[in-house]
RNA sequence: GGCCCCAUGGUCAAGCGGUUAAGACACCGCCCUUUCACGGCGGUAACAGGGGUUCGAAUCCCCUUGGGGUCACCA
């Protein structure tokens, strides 16, 4: 990247509000900021922008760094490490801001406002009507510093007005989209401090970054247009304008805005789906960003090496579900047999499958069974569910697999002399079961298949899974004979001739 | 509506004046195989439209269309 786009020290921020879980979209936004100051031996600021303090919750605040903690991303300064910024919760800056703005109407570059809402909502409207940009008036602009004390001694609140600039344009330098120029006529003399006494976001964000030395402003594309707003705010206050880099927006397939009614949004949704944090972290990288290559699995170093502000898209993403659930099931994959059990473990344990006080059999045995569903799952749930026949009798079966291999005339006597051939099979290990299987379906006349499936569906109740003999084994003997005698039962019974007319 | 941003297959995307327009996910075949999954091989599928500039445009400019964002005493 260019020296004059990355000078040092970097020092870039992140700036949620704690009014929800952290988005999805944010969680990207959150992560491009890291991945920029890594690369750059930057810094990374985690800032709480909690000023609004009806929507603000310690709740969401604690989820929130969960969620970072969780997809491994660390901050260099803010909350429970400080800084030498600090403190990094705008709520706890309130005097910070209001000294701020003190300065600013002595230096006479802020003035009061006392138009009501009323009177504005009123003047919106009629330009609105007019087909006109709703601004503000600049009524108050203009009014006498005597009138103004007269007023506020009268018991008046104003809001503080900022005197935006009237005439020419002014350029975002932004790293993702080149130069994007204003005109200042476009700009009105905006509320920086309400009436109930506390900073707006805008004003409270640019203090804060001016104040924070933030050299690097990365965040959502929505903050665009506002933009020339922070420029006025950071050059009345006095300080350099920091470089802007607007990072497109996350949409739904519908190329709509990212909601609830599309599925997960937030990151503890996808954490509780199973979704883990490098897939999550992986995906999020390439929304929006591509190495170049075609390399679209990368390490967290790999990410980082490779990360550029430049190369970031300047269109949406639409959000792809699926290539998610790859990217999980490829990291599912490659993890350690245990650290897998260990990740699983809560929810077998809610199924009542495994306990603390298990035997190293047992273990030894649920750890197999685990090992032997982790290529075939997109994520712990599916791993889970999948293994329900191994300690649950089975009561569904699979419709389409009993059509197709529970429909033959002698497919129960088959299986009873399975059963009954089982009994002959000492170790009961994956190669002698497999031989002795194998010199029946010989005996029988039968193609390997004609027994295997059907003995799959009866042992599982589904088509799919690991290979037959792997199954019985971790079954065991007793299981398998019950099994299969029990199933033979049934279609003799009768018991599928419902199902397979369904 | 004003202003701003954006536009390559269904999705993510490479490309930055000359390419048979990569790759990945998804989908469809084939192979492997007792099923599934993995893996391997192959396939369907794109430069929104129209004008320019140029010997030559996916690439540069303009217009149209479409999508998104923003116009609060919310953040």
């Amino acid at each position: 990247m260019a020296d004059k786009v990355v000078q040092s020290p970097v020092r870039v921020r992140f700036a949620p509000s704690p009014t929800g879980s952290l988005h999805i979209g944010g969680a990207r936004t959150a992560y491009f900021n890291w991945l920029f100051a890594r690369k750059h031996q930057g810094v990374f600021v985690l800032r709480i922008d909690d000023t609004d303090k009806q929507r603000s919750t310690e709740d969401s605040y604690r989820q929130i760094l969960e969620s970072f903690r969780w997809l491994n991303i660390d901050w260099d300064e803010g909350p429970e490490i400080g800084g030498p910024y600090g403190p990094y919760r705008q709520s706890e800056r309130q005097h910070i801001y209001r000294a701020q703005l003190e300065r600013l109407i002595a230096e006479d570059k802020v003035y009061p406002c006392f138009c009501t809402q009323e009177e504005l909502a009123a003047q919106r409207e009629d330009a609105q009507k007019r087909g006109e940009t709703p601004r503000y008036s600049g009524r108050c602009r203009h009014l006498s510093n005597d009138e103004r004390r007269a007023r506020i001694e009268r018991g008046e609140r104003p809001a503080y007005r900022i005197q935006s600039p009237t005439a020419g344009t002014t350029v975002v330098h932004d790293i993702i989209r080149g130069d994007v120029e204003f005109q200042n006529t476009e700009l009105d003399d905006f509320i920086v401090w309400k009436a109930d006494d506390t900073p707006t976001y805008h004003f409270a964000s640019c203090v804060d970054d001016a104040l924070m030395a933030i050299t690097h402003v990365i965040r959502a594309e929505e903050h665009l247009s506002n933009t020339p707003r922070h420029v006025a705010l950071f050059t009345a206050l006095g300080f350099p304008v920091p470089l802007f880099a607007h990072v497109p927006m996350i949409l739904a397939p519908d190329r709509s805005k990212l909601s609830k009614r599309h599925g997960a949004t937030s990151v503890e949704e996808y954490r509780q789906q199973g979704i883990l944090p490098e897939a999550l972290v992986n995906y999020l990288l390439l929304l929006g960003f591509s190495p170049g290559d075609d390399k679209e699995l990368l390490t967290r170093d790999e990410a980082v090496s490779v990360f550029d502000l430049e190369r970031v898209a300047r269109h949406a993403a639409v959000y792809d579900i699926k290539k998610l659930e790859w990217l999980n099931a490829h990291y599912l994959r490659h993890m350690s047999l245990d650290v897998l059990l260990d990740s699983i473990w809560p929810l077998l344990e809610a199924r009542g499958w495994v306990h603390e006080a298990m035997t190293r059999e047992q273990l030894t045995w649920v750890r197999t069974l685990a090992g032997a569903m982790q290529e075939r799952s997109k994520s712990f749930e599916e791993l889970v569910a999948s293994l329900n026949c191994y300690f649950d009798r089975v009561r569904d079966f699979d419709i389409k697999g009993v059509r197709k291999h529970f429909s033959r005339q002698d497919v129960s006597t088959h299986l009873r002399t399975a059963a009954d051939v089982l009994g002959d099979v000492h170790p009961f290990i994956v190669p002698r079961i497999e031989e002795v299987y194998r010199k029946l379906i010989h005996e029988l006349g039968l193609k390997t298949g004609e027994l295997i499936h059907p003995s799959r569906l009866a042992l599982t109740g589904v088509t799919i899974g690991p290979g037959l003999f792997d199954v019985m084994a971790l079954l065991g003997r007793e299981v398998c004979q019950a099994r299969l005698r029990e199933t033979a039962g049934k279609i003799e019974a009768g018991a599928f001739a419902l199902e397979t007319t369904k």
